[in-house]
DNA sequence: CTGAAAGCGCTTACAG
DNA sequence: CTGAAAGCGCTTACAG
């Protein structure tokens, strides 16, 4: 069947037309009489042709796909965002091209903002190196963002995030607030340490050094935070963790009850993203909810204006919940 | 930037060659002397010229792209298989396209298959109809399988599966044991419903139609198989349920916390795939690991010696393992 | 309204 | 070892 797959010259034989009035058939029929267009209709329908796009891209100048950078194509969090993104993009005609940067080479990642190979790119990973992006294909930054790129960029605002994890343990009663932070470095790791420190300072509270542990974003690290927390005196380690990820804050969970302590009774656990499973867990936790589909909604939309001409380089800052679940309460010795 | 992006005449004007030896110095320079070559490799560098793609897939008659059709990209399970795609897709310098079949009109699935769109296909999905995805490009089919269509699959033995979750909990003393599954129609539904049959009438015991529960594989249709087994008498209904999905296992224990309930004490449940954080919850999940990952590469990599012209069909079935961890107890009062 | 022809940016037999 | 030329399957000014 591959060989002799026909092709818009076969369709044109069987029609009696020329080429290019199969082709007008094809992308503007109003072009055609209708006597005409029928003819060719029919002789489409006899030799079963279709269209061959990777021909039709390479005349327009364009491949009709978007590529997705994704730091981790295993995580849930950013398969979501990469739902929102499939839905925008399908609905438009593109399709969906996604590279996971963790195990790509950093060559091979540059090569997907050339021209020929995609339309435009969508980055969800910060790491991405400005100076080789630029000169290539349109860009929009999600979630994280890229420094000294100008691209859009679409994103929560995490230090409020981080202020509306800390706000709400202060009130009820914390006062020795510890925190679990993404690794050194990444943009968000960066903006929710600095969210941290400054809503605990608006209440005149600090974040001891001793009490920022750098995590990774991953269950394991939170695992290793909750070893560090339950080595620490009983009445003088934090009362409330605030956890730069839900799968972090689950393994601290996990850990601290495999330990035989209670969350909230013995310490008090806030994560973030707000990821499916978090609200079935016992308890379930209190979280800041991102809306990962609709930032990827946003991020493709944002980019399809620019491939439409679109030039305004400005932030979309999306809003975020805290979702108060069983996983905070009142410490239990109030400082 | 765009407009006067260098091509391969524009090397070859500066090099003082035809395009015909810049095209070999980049995909065959073994071909031209070493002279040329340099001088082709310098024209190359002075005008920043890069391949591109889109042109050298149309005349080789290939897109150099590889579709995955996935049910549900926001669901964690399919995220992992799609990683283990993209490993082995990535080395192998093929574009991976991903689209959503829950999101995605029937016609613009099948005209993923198209020759001109991609070289390939891997369905996620069951449901995709065999007669429109034949005479155009090879197919693997991963997890699932389509009745019908002439494909390599690559799957795990799911019969074998639902046996190893059942005979673990009759193991355990329990002898009413309920079910709750897929969506009746889906192809590992009925699988793992036939494996939990046989392996209770292996043990002379049966599964009564009132402890078979329909469900979805979400979260919330775990929750509604709680109600309907939180709503029966306490002295007969089963004493351990087996869940097609890790996610409704999650739904129902959170549900049936809430009502005070212990597991294992008051239920045993056995999840099924092993998603990353039910090893995390209280009680952590006795579940069936599938390979997800391995699942991905293998589905990649047999497509891939397709298209260098493997024709075998035969299925590939990947070994699972029971996880037994603590959500699974003995019976209080053992029959 | 329709066709002949050029061209998108490459590659590759075919000569020499 | 290298070049002129044809062609992958489309589209689109340009004529008529």
């Amino acid at each position: 069947m591959r060989p002799n797959r026909p092709k818009i010259s076969d369709v044109a034989r069987v029609a009696g037309v020329s080429t290019a009035t199969v082709s007008r058939v094809l992308s503007n029929p109003d072009l055609v009489s209708s006597d005409t267009r029928e003819a060719v209709q029919e002789a489409i329908r006899t030799t079963g042709y279709r269209l061959n796009l990777a021909a039709r891209n390479l005349r327009h100048q364009r491949t009709g796909s978007i590529v997705a950078l994704v730091p981790n194509l295993a995580n849930p969090f950013f398969s979501e965002i990469l739902s929102g993104i499939a839905a925008v993009l399908g609905e438009a005609g593109y399709n969906l091209l996604v590279a996971d940067t963790c195990r790509t080479s950093a060559q091979a990642l540059i090569d997907y903002a050339e021209p020929g190979r995609a339309d435009g790119l969508i980055a969800l990973d910060g790491r991405l190196p400005a100076e080789e992006l630029k000169g290539k294909v349109p860009v929009v930054v999600a979630c994280e963002w890229i420094p000294g790129l100008a691209a859009p960029r679409v994103k929560i605002d995490n230090r409020a995030a981080a202020g509306l994890a800390i706000d709400h343990l202060v009130a009820l009663g914390h006062r020795r607030i510890g925190h679990v932070s993404g690794p050194r470095g990444n943009v968000l790791t960066e903006a929710r340490i600095a969210g941290t420190q400054d809503a605990l300072a608006a209440q005149g509270l600090l974040l001891a050094p001793a009490d920022l542990h750098i995590g990774d974003f991953s269950l394991g690290s939170g695992r290793e935070a909750a070893v560090t927390w339950l080595a620490q005196p009983a009445a003088t380690r934090p009362t409330a963790m605030f956890f730069a990820s839900d799968p972090m804050a689950c393994g601290f969970i996990g850990e601290v009850q495999r330990h035989g302590l209670k969350v909230p009774e013995d310490v008090s656990v806030v994560g973030f993203d707000d990821i499916e499973l978090v609200a079935h867990m016992s308890p379930p936790l209190t979280t800041i909810r991102q809306p990962r589909h609709d930032i990827g909604r946003l991020a493709a939309e944002r980019l399809l204006a620019r491939l439409k001409g679109e030039t305004a380089m400005d932030d979309t800052v999306l809003p975020v919940d805290l979702v108060v679940r069983g996983s905070t309460a009142a410490p239990r010795q109030p400082a």
